[in-house]
DNA sequence: CGTATTTGACCTGCGC
DNA sequence: GCGCAGGTCAAATACG
């Protein structure tokens, strides 16, 4: 499904740029520059999955309608992650193993639900900050945008290598990847409706994909033994890199 | 009393 | 240069 999904947006994106260079004069696909625009970008370049890397393969079509792209949005990595609430719980906080200090909140135009700026706490100097907002669409999904890397672990990551199962932990280790972390709860294998709210839904911006086709390929996955042993890999080439 | 959060004011970048 | 919108600061306030 996913080779498919990206066959068909390559074949879009095709298609797109095919008739951009046969209507170079038609203002209306082009994007405005805009600063409204300019985060709608974004978001389609997320749109593929919660790596923010993506943004960087994609910059090599943006610059055809950039001049020259920006320095800090080449420097700081930032990457968008999803996560679903309670639709009656207003706060924007979001669980994500770090710990945070609230140093805003602004209302923004195409949202009328305010933005919250956090910056991360654990450390002075950790650069990394973040934007939690809820979805226009959905609001019962949190929108959170993470910006740079940390330059410090995980806290949890010690509870986690210690034997406690409660929680694995996918994705970067905050010293040389640059990937976004994003934490799953692997803890149950069938979520009742209690645990629904509990587990960190990272979505790719489609929130009508069924949950039980989310549980599926999720078992999918978790069974495949080269799944696996690339995990595995991974988390070992991380844990060496760091020592 | 120390720390975290709130919130209005201020700063900055961009488009016109 | 001006206005707008997003982002940040910092004094006031809340909380444990």
């Amino acid at each position: 499904m996913l080779t498919e999904m990206c066959e068909n947006y390559n074949t879009l994106r095709n298609n797109l740029m095919e008739y951009m260079r046969k209507n170079p004069d038609n203002k209306e696909l082009s994007p405005s520059r805009k600063r409204k625009s300019e985060s709608s970008n974004n978001n389609n370049s997320n749109v593929i999955g919660v790596n923010g890397n993506n943004s960087e393969s994609s910059s090599s079509d943006e610059e055809s309608y950039k001049k020259v792209p920006r320095e800090e949005t080449i420097k700081a990595k930032v990457s968008k992650v999803y996560f679903r609430t309670e639709a009656s719980d207003s706060s924007l906080i979001v669980k994500d193993g770090y710990q945070w200090r609230k140093y805003g909140q602004k209302v923004t135009r195409d949202n009328p639900c305010p933005r919250a700026y956090f910056k991360c706490s654990l450390a002075p100097s950790c650069p990394v900050k973040k934007k939690v907002q809820r979805s226009v669409d959905d609001q019962s999904v949190l929108v959170a945008t993470y910006e740079g890397e940390h330059n410090h672990p995980l806290p949890s990551q010690m509870e986690a290598t210690q034997g406690s199962n409660r929680s694995v932990t996918l994705g970067s280790a905050p010293l040389s990847s640059s990937a976004p972390t994003v934490t799953l709860d692997w803890t149950k294998s069938k979520p009742t409706n209690e645990s629904k709210n509990m587990i960190i839904n990272p979505k790719i911006d489609s929130p009508e994909v069924p949950q039980i086709l989310v549980e599926h390929m999720a078992t999918s996955l978790t069974k495949d033994p080269n799944f696996r042993a690339a995990l595995v890999a991974a988390i070992s080439g991380k844990v060496l890199h760091k020592s």
